[in-house]
DNA sequence: TGACCTTTATCGAAATAAATTTAATATGTA
DNA sequence: TACATATTAAATTTATTTCGATAAAGGTCA
């Protein structure tokens, strides 16, 4: 009867956690992430570093902020975006030592 | 002139990284997963726990199996799967953390 | 205020890619 | 032979990605 899984989520958690897998599961966007774990930019900037069209970094970014990824505010004529939270972050640790072995 | 992103992955392991994240972006394979984590458990009692036919359950096991998440052995007529290592579950407890605020 | 520039968001449409489901069959083990 | 799992295929459906054009919102300056 040994019926505990170590990670026992919840049919509705399960459901959430998996769209923001999916979320972040893009290249682009995973890219966008990793831009943003230096502190918040504003879009602009993000285009420029990721190399692709405004109209695609803003709906990606629309996505991660959808699922809770991405926070943004106003600054003036500017959105500054930046990681969600703590946690999002350390989300983010967890897949560099997973996926980067070399480049800790 | 504040250069460096706290992930500076390259491009392939941003390549690799999202791929996984999408395998484990999808609510039956994330299923998998936590069903695994309590350790070792045939194919035909995973079918048991997350409910679907063995061959979905089968067809996404593989794709876990291609991205590295979840490896196998045969143990006489069945097969065994679990969760591939501990970056993997430590991964897990990370969306655990994330995406459960109240079950831990 | 009005004209204009910058920044970001949104829309429409085309192209592409996945995912789902089911069924049939193959493989390997006891 | 029967059981456990994998593979394949095909049909269907649904979603994603991307681009270009344009809209909206804010800032500047005469």
């Amino acid at each position: 009867m040994s019926e505990s899984n170590l990670f026992e989520m919840k049919e509705d958690n399960i459901v959430k956690a998996s769209k923001a897998l999916k979320a972040m599961g893009h290249p682009l966007r995973l890219k966008i992430l990793c831009v943003l774990s230096g502190g918040e930019l504003p879009v602009m900037d993000i285009v420029a570093k990721v190399g692709t069209t405004q109209s695609n970094v803003s709906q990606h970014i629309d996505i991660l902020r959808e699922k809770g990824i991405l926070s943004s505010r106003r600054d003036g004529s500017k959105i500054l975006c930046q990681v969600a939270d703590k946690e999002i972050i350390n989300l983010l640790h967890a897949m560099q030592s997973t996926f980067c072995p070399a480049e800790l």
